[in-house]
RNA sequence: UGGGCUAUCGCCAAGCGGUAAGGCACAGGACUUUGACUCCUGCAUUACGCUGGUUCAAAUCCAGCUAGCCCAG
């Protein structure tokens, strides 16, 4: 049989590397590519490394292409980057949302302009370390299934992709665990084996991502009012784009209690602030709607909803209240529902699909 | 300028003669492939508006001063 032809997305980390090597040990013509998106030349060598948008080590990348014996490129994504991730990042937040820049890295980056530019060079398939698995069900449709360890699971940042875009991808890494992922890295003499995991927003280091928004837009923020729910003014604050739902540090509020970011308000600037259990809802509205496992969102359906990263998915009915629109109600008050944020619907370990939070 | 009350960490606030609680805020760390949340640690070492006095010992009692608040003007 014709061996099939498959760029790897290589960050430098561990989980790509091994994903490389695990493809070439299935028998798969692999070629090996670093993705250029936002570093500078002379800022192109970091230490932490990650299986998403982590910061690339071009140098750590290149070495393991040269031990797995696969051909290995760099190629530049800043233009794409820029306008799919950080120009989006940035209007995001200045709307008063909380936007998630590796879902939109990963949708339009990754599985847009990686994926067009691996077949423009005549492969079959692009693959990446995530820890997540491919799956084609009995429908015929491809979906994303969570990842051998539930607790690596990423599939909530890679919800947004397409049946095209699914059908070309490959996910080696979502059959292990973390550790097992380590230890193949040692087997093979990997020098990055214990590299750490990546995290934060790639593009800002520093984490100071008000401060790159400022920067970037050029747009000083406005500074404007805590309010409480009824309206009254309590303080005053630094601007929408330092705040979030359900933030409580850096609110410099001493209210006696500890007070948390219950909405924002950029028609007004204002920035509504309250207590623990008022940052509770049980329902949200999401646009800008995905599906994987089904075609398309029939009547009412009951799903694990994910709101965000790192939560753990709690059971609610969603259904379509609009073309692109859907409503979810949980069965359990769920904590700051964040627009901007995605929420993704899974039924056991398949995801069914997701959307926008608005 | 008659009477009354209050002055303790950035904010709130315990303490009532025996050698400065707590909450909030803030800082650092952990957790985390987004923002957050959460957790851990630190945070008035002679200092309790100022100046004196009483006492073995005062933030705690006394006097004066200063500032703020309230009532009566």
């Amino acid at each position: 049989m014709e061996q099939k032809k498959v760029v790897v997305g290589m960050s430098g980390g561990v989980d790509s590397s091994v994903a490389a090597y695990l493809l070439k040990k299935q028998g798969y013509d692999v070629i090996g590519v670093t993705m250029q998106i936002w570093q500078d030349e002379d800022n192109f060598t970091q230490e932490e490394s990650g299986g998403c948008c982590g910061l690339s080590a071009v140098d750590d990348a290149r070495r393991v292409a040269n031990a797995l014996e696969i051909p290995y490129y760099v190629m530049n994504f800043k233009r794409e980057f820029k306008a799919a991730v950080i120009d989006y990042f940035a209007e995001e937040y200045l709307k008063g949302h909380t936007p998630n820049p590796c879902i939109a890295c990963n949708r339009y980056v990754k599985w847009e302009s990686l994926l067009k530019r691996s077949l423009d060079i005549g492969a079959d398939y692009i693959a990446t370390g995530h820890y997540a698995r491919v799956v084609q069900l009995e429908n015929g449709r491809f979906t994303l299934q969570k990842s051998a360890t539930a607790a690596k699971d990423q599939t909530y940042a890679l919800y947004n992709l397409t049946q095209y875009q699914l059908s070309h991808t490959l996910m080696p890494v979502g059959e292990y665990t973390k550790e097992e992922i380590r230890e193949i890295a040692k087997g093979i003499n990997l020098r990055i084996a214990n590299k750490p995991d990546s995290q934060e927003i790639c593009f800002i280091p520093d984490k100071d991502y008000a401060k790159f928004i400022t920067d970037y837009t050029g747009e000083t923020p406005k500074e404007g009012n805590f309010v409480t729910p009824d309206g009254k003014i309590i303080g005053k604050h630094k601007g929408i784009i330092h705040y979030t739902v359900g933030q409580r540090k850096g609110l410099n509020l001493a209210m006696g209690h500890p007070v948390f970011v219950l909405a924002i308000r950029p028609e007004t600037g204002e920035v509504v602030i309250g207590n623990s259990d008022e940052v509770y809802s049980d329902k949200l509205q999401a646009g800008n709607l995905n599906f994987m496992a089904i075609e398309d969102l029939e009547g009412e359906m009951t799903v694990d909803a994910k709101i965000r990263y790192s939560h753990k998915g709690s059971k609610c009915t969603v259904r379509k209240i609009k073309e692109d629109t859907v409503e979810c109600i949980f069965e359990e008050p769920q904590r700051a529902i964040t627009p901007g944020q995605a929420v993704v619907f899974y039924q056991g370990d398949i995801v069914i699909g997701g959307g926008t939070i608005l």
